[in-house]
DNA sequence: GGCCGGTACATTGTCGCCTT
DNA sequence: AAGGCGACAATGTACCGGCC
């Protein structure tokens, strides 16, 4: 199935309105696969089959898409909450995927009406871009498969800050609801990028992980905001935490 | 026989303490 | 300061007995 394809290097983030309006951040974990130095310019080839000139920036030891991404925001009339992939040909060409708040893959700011088959473009979505950072739940995808409700497709649990900002336990409830299995680590995913936290060692074999500290600092967390944890798997298997925060008004 | 309330037990979430 | 792990309180569930 998707093994035969080559597998370009890809990330995803969270857009968010207030941060990413102007400029987006490529996370640091991906640094590594960009040109060094790095290339002045970029081409997002956008979801309607247009491509954007867009402005490499390094800024510190991170690189920003600057001149050009506003407009490539505007045009795809990007939304807070919604998630991008960008798939990476290891030149300067960037795929660009969008995920709404359906999370289905969205086409938008399109160069010409195409006429595509329902099962064609949810083939697109299960088959493509999707499989490493999108992972539907079996019966969420026979359901999208058949519908485009608006449904949250991975399961997912709502925290807050806690006492304990370094270890991110996982409801036990949510594991077996949705028959989950955890490896060794997972990767937290929010608007600043990509991190990683490893699985800590519990006496009653309860789920938790490390590293979510990073994500309590770098979000500025406070008690009364509301952090949901959309858990992103392949076969069950949670590979990726997803997070959205919901700051609170006191 | 079916329903309801009380109790016991199991599970889960949070926190504190100790170690590194 | 961060991490490991146990303690404990809160919550959920199952079971049993009494009543209608």
């Amino acid at each position: 199935m998707a093994e035969n394809r080559v597998r370009f290097p890809r990330f995803f983030k969270v857009f968010l309105a207030e941060t990413a309006s102007e400029s987006l951040s490529i996370p640091l974990s991906f640094m590594e696969e960009l040109a060094d130095p790095l290339p002045p310019t970029a081409k997002l080839e956008g979801t309607g089959g247009r491509t954007w000139k867009v402005s490499l920036s390094k800024i510190r030891e991170g690189a920003y898409f600057t001149t050009g991404w506003s407009k490539f925001a505007e045009e795809h009339n990007l939304q807070s909450g919604e998630f991008l992939t960008f798939v990476y040909d290891g030149h300067r060409t960037f795929e660009v995927s969008i995920f709404g708040r359906s999370c289905c893959k969205e086409t938008r700011a399109v160069a010409e009406m195409v006429e595509l088959s329902e099962s064609e473009e949810v083939e697109e979505i299960s088959m493509d871009d999707a499989d490493d950072a999108l992972a539907f739940s079996d019966d969420q995808e026979m359901s999208d498969r058949n519908s485009n409700t608006d449904v949250i497709a991975n399961p997912s649990f709502d925290t807050n800050l806690k006492s304990r900002i370094y270890e991110l336990l996982i409801p036990a409830q949510t594991i077996y609801e949705h028959n989950l299995t955890f490896g060794r680590t997972v990767k937290y995913i929010d608007a600043e990028g990509i991190t990683s936290g490893e699985r800590g060692k519990w006496a009653d074999n309860r789920v938790c992980f490390k590293g979510w500290d990073r994500i309590c600092r770098r979000n500025r967390l406070k008690m009364n905001d509301t952090v949901t944890c959309e858990l992103l798997h392949t076969r069950k298997e949670v590979h990726s935490i997803r997070i959205h925060i919901t700051r609170g008004t006191a």
